[in-house]
DNA sequence: CTGAAAGCGCTTACAG
DNA sequence: CTGAAAGCGCTTACAG
């Protein structure tokens, strides 16, 4: 492996303005530059990054924490991130914790070894003291997971307000007995949803049924599961929303091997908006989230926090939006025209 | 930040011990062990990574360069990639391209950098003899990729027979006039499926028709686009093979949006078996590809060649297998009992 | 079993 | 504009 010095004896230099050759500074001559970089191309200089991380104290990485990588929900926001880190010459070192709270720790330590010099969590299993204690101490943002009453930087949607929404969209339809699917309960955001549906029903003085309230776990079987119990209940619901899509692709599923037909018999709702919506038949009316979007805007943050940037806004919250296609049966919505519309190809 | 020599100072022993403890060297004894674990306790020690890499000219981290992290096919074998190397104590670090030939060429220059041990490549655009050459001087290994002739350590499957194998089931099926929509012909795994489904039509005497054979990028609506253009032909195919399972997805949506059904009017069989093959209706034919274990193999070999140990093997083939589903008509299948059938749940 | 010393390959304040 | 020197925080051969 060619050295720095070696290419400073060839330019007959210094190593200090090889150094400084390399990192553009304005203080070297044309013509020692010219030598420099000439000795640089006939060596194949590469400077050792190991080497420079050291003595400028960062890596220029980050460390991306999310909770399985083959979700396309996620696999999305990390586009953004990545888009963005990429960019400001950042690199992303992958944190698949696989729901493991033992990887998320070992994840978040790499901030503290310094291998890291900062963190996205687009997960967060561990307490919430925790996570204050840590972003108190070193540049962290949460992606879609947020903390209740703490000022920790976050980009998220409005999910109670997304839920309620998807949650009338039904009602509106003229849907009175709403099936709704969480997601797991130890997750906010899906406490979040709930809440969202709920708020919905008290609005439109709907009577709560707790039998239509369900815990998935996100996994189309869940969906699937669910469902097949909402129909065993006598009278079924003739609609059910969905925290995320791949529950309401399994609810639809269901709902098609009981002979049934959505919309027609029982209409579907999701959450996210990932691209197999588009791909079942009928397509899934859900509500989607900005993931690359996320994406962008929480590592701009947390890029923010690492140069000691002050932040305008701790806590950025981006707009969700309701997706008609077609598994609710948008036509009767047609002639009322009321809600927005917005058909992705 | 806590350094090590305050941990020494703290234990009452040098620099060299704490280091000695914090590695499991042998030689140390308890009594000292305890002193300095109590003081890396005590003190929430944590060694800097940036120095440790630098004199050990190691970072640990492997870069893994794919073309599209929101892909459901490279997003299961960087899942397989990330689990072997975790276990070995090693980290990831994200080589998204988006098919850019620069960015695939700043992300194998980590390597050069020795910022990163290794590289995997499941795409490569650069020449074949710069591979041959990067090879050569550091640890790489093809996961999914390869490149014809040349030694090379890759961890792939046999396209020509797997594409043969699907082509041959369609024509078992009575199926004479077989489309075939191909992968973007400048990735050698793509022409190596076209070599199939030409070899299947050869070895049963069928014509093979150029306007049946169609190039498509990968995606659904490449894949939508061509089955429009091959029901336009006169008479159209009776079936076809998309060589991944978004093209056959987008096939299908084709084939439904003109009024035709599948597998009655057409049949079709997609190629990678990604989970949306469960979820379209009807269920998706394809061909297997053992993703995840593509991706343990190839950095077990990563890691292998990193530690400088000889590989027994340097080219791995996996088995792909034929997972019959709903979208060719298996039931005709049944009575011949001949073809190995697998339904996924 | 333990410590003093050297050194990994850069970068950067300092001096000129 | 350029160079000599110090130092980033570890690890490890060497000596004892």
């Amino acid at each position: 492996m060619v050295k720095m010095i070696e290419v400073a004896k060839l330019a007959r230099v210094s190593p200090s303005t090889v150094s400084r050759v390399l990192s553009n500074s304005p203080y070297v001559s044309e013509e020692t530059r010219q030598r420099v970089l000439e000795a640089v191309k006939l060596l194949e200089y590469k400077p050792n990054r190991l080497a420079s991380n050291l003595r400028k104290m960062s890596s220029k990485t980050v460390v991306v924490v999310l909770p399985d990588i083959t979700n396309p929900f996620f696999s999305k926001i990390l586009q953004g991130l990545e888009d963005v880190a990429r960019e400001n010459g950042y690199h992303v070192l992958l944190g698949d914790t696989g729901n493991s709270l033992k990887l998320e720790k070992d994840f978040i330590d790499l901030v503290r070894e310094r291998f890291v010099d900062g963190l996205i969590l687009a997960t967060a299993r561990i307490r919430k003291e925790e996570i204050l204690a840590i972003s108190q101490e070193m540049p962290v943002v949460l992606a879609c997971e947020y903390v209740e009453g703490y000022d920790i930087p976050t980009v998220s949607i409005d999910n109670i307000s997304a839920a309620r929404q998807a949650t009338e969209h039904l009602i509106n339809l003229g849907h009175q007995r709403i099936g709704f699917i969480t997601g797991p309960l130890g997750v906010i955001l899906s406490r979040d949803r709930l809440k969202g549906y709920r708020q919905a029903l008290l609005l439109h003085e709907i009577p709560i049924e707790e039998a239509l309230i369900q815990e998935g776990d996100f996994s189309v079987k869940s969906g699937y599961d669910i469902m097949m119990k909402f129909l065993a209940v006598n009278p079924p619901p003739t609609a059910v929303f969905a925290s995320n899509d791949e529950m309401a692709v399994g609810a639809m599923k269901a709902i098609k091997h009981k002979g049934m037909r959505v919309p027609d018999d029982v209409a579907v709702i999701g959450f996210d908006d990932i691209p197999l919506c588009t791909l079942v038949e009928p397509e899934l009316t859900t509500i989607a989230q900005p993931k690359y979007e996320i994406g962008i805007q929480a590592m701009e943050m947390l890029l923010k926090i690492i140069k000691g940037e002050m932040l305008v806004k701790r806590q950025i919250v981006l707009a969700h939006q309701l997706v008609v296609r077609e598994s609710c049966g948008y036509n009767l919505y047609r002639q009322g025209g009321e809600v927005e519309t917005n058909i992705h190809t």
